[in-house]
This record gives structure tokens, sequence and C-alpha cells, in this order.
DNA sequence: TTTAGTGTATTAAGTTGCTTAATACACTTG
DNA sequence: CAAGTGTATTAAGCAACTTAATACACTAAA
């Protein structure tokens, strides 16, 4: 389900959020699927409940889980963080576009990138 | 010269790094210029010079910096840090770009930002 | 009602990275 | 020689992350 990257120099409750936050989005975790219990995910990633417990929290902020008392955590109903997901990385999205206009790129150039990411998956 | 935010998480040394790599690449420092010593400049911060070093360190490995034993750190010439800095940020933009995407945001709603993006400056 | 499984909270300990501080060294310039 | 460079080392303090061991309130099923 998720594999940890050791590598990386982020802390692993980060890694598990981004990983979850995809298999969200991606439609793999469904809108009101059961998530898997933090002693039983910290029992599958060889990590602590308290820090698979830190990344549900977070994931709960950011509206793509809800919790109900006693019984577990579920995927949020994609209207909880569709909006707020797109705005969040258009925000960032622009504020690199503006870096890398700076750094010298073309608005052509730029333009053909764009495309380029778009066009990728129509095979 | 550089203000410091200490609300901001990151190390200091890395704000530093980015906000020297700004004055470079805006021109404000040019080619062959004289940088602060680390010691005037962690003064100037009310930083300790370790620190300091440990940005120019990062500033010289990315190509922005050289240093002449003796003497001091020089900015570098632009064809040292112009086409690596594209790279690096064309990379990142890339990857925002697909994940924007993934978001739902259609494909000319992200052309028309792109353009928001270059005209901003054109006043 | 008991039992097992939920999320949640707390406390303590260990690790790591960032930062400061105090030196020291080799180098260049005046 | 003296002052100013970058660089290196060592020790200490601090904050964040992580683990570990519990404990509690809740729900569902036996």
């Amino acid at each position: 389900m998720i594999i940890l990257d050791y590598r990386d120099k982020r802390p692993i409750y980060e890694q598990i959020v981004e990983k979850l936050e995809h298999l969200i989005v991606g439609g793999a975790l469904e809108p009101d699927a059961k998530m898997p219990s933090v002693r039983s995910l910290g029992m599958e990633l060889s990590v602590n409940p308290n820090t698979i417990q830190r990344a549900y929290m977070q994931l709960e902020q950011d509206g793509y889980l809800y919790t109900v008392s006693g019984r577990g955590s579920f995927v949020a109903p994609e209207k909880e963080w569709r909006d707020s997901r797109k705005g969040k990385l258009l925000a960032r999205w622009e504020i690199l576009t503006r870096q890398v206009k700076e750094a010298g790129v073309p608005r052509e150039e730029l333009r053909q990138h764009l495309d380029n990411c778009y066009e990728e998956a129509k095979e």
C-alpha cells in the first residue's frame, strides 16, 4: 500500500501524508472507505502508531479524512478536499512559475512544457 | 541587505542561501563582486559565522560563488549558475504542473494563469 | 456484560539536525 | 608582522522527530 523512502530527509509522517493524499486524490481510496487503524498501519510500515496518528491528524486537518469515535478514520467526501487542494497547488504553482520566468525561460517555451505535461496521458 | 524571518520553519542557512540567490540572479550582486566575509555578514545578521559559512558552502556547491584563498568569496560568472538554475527550476515546475493537472485544473485555465504570471510586469 | 478494536493523550527517552561558541590553521594583503 | 580572508574542529544547547509504554473513552460484536 505504501513504501517509505528512508533516504528522504523529510519526517516520516510527512511522507505518509503525501502518499495517502495521492491514494485518495487518485481514487485508490474512495470516499467513506475505512482507513487502516493507526496500529495496523504502524505495524505494516514498521512505524510507531504515534507517527501514523500524526499523519492522520494532518490529513484530517486538510479535509482528507474524518473520524468516528470508537469506529475509526474514513476517507472524506471529495468536496471536502477538492477545492482547497486545487487552491493550494495553484498558489504554489504561480510562485514557482514566476521564479521560472525570472530564471529567463520565455513564455513560449514554458507554454510548450505545459502542453507536454498535459499531452503525456493522451495515449 | 538581508532580513531573516524567524517565523520561517526552515533552517537559517537555507533562508540565507535563498536570499543571496535572489540577489545574485536579480543582478543586485554582479559577477566577481566581493561577498561580505562570513564574520561580517554573521555580525550583520546576528548569526554565527559558522552558519554563514554553511550558506556559502551551499552557494559555492550550486555554482553561485567562488572562493579565493585568503581573499574571500565572490559572485561567480553568470554562466556558472544560469543553466543549472534554469534546469532545476524547470524540473520542479513540471512535477508541480502535473500535480496541478491531477488536481483537476484544465489546460486552458492553467494557460491563463501562466499568461497572468508573464503579464504582470508589463506595466 | 465482557471483549476486542477504534482514536486520542501523556510521559519519558533516544536520535538527529541546526545553531552557537571558542579556537585554531593556512592563506593573502598592506 | 598584523589584520582579514575561508575553513575545520570540538563541545554544548536546543528543537523536532520518533519510539515506547501506558492509559482512557468510545463502539461493535460475542
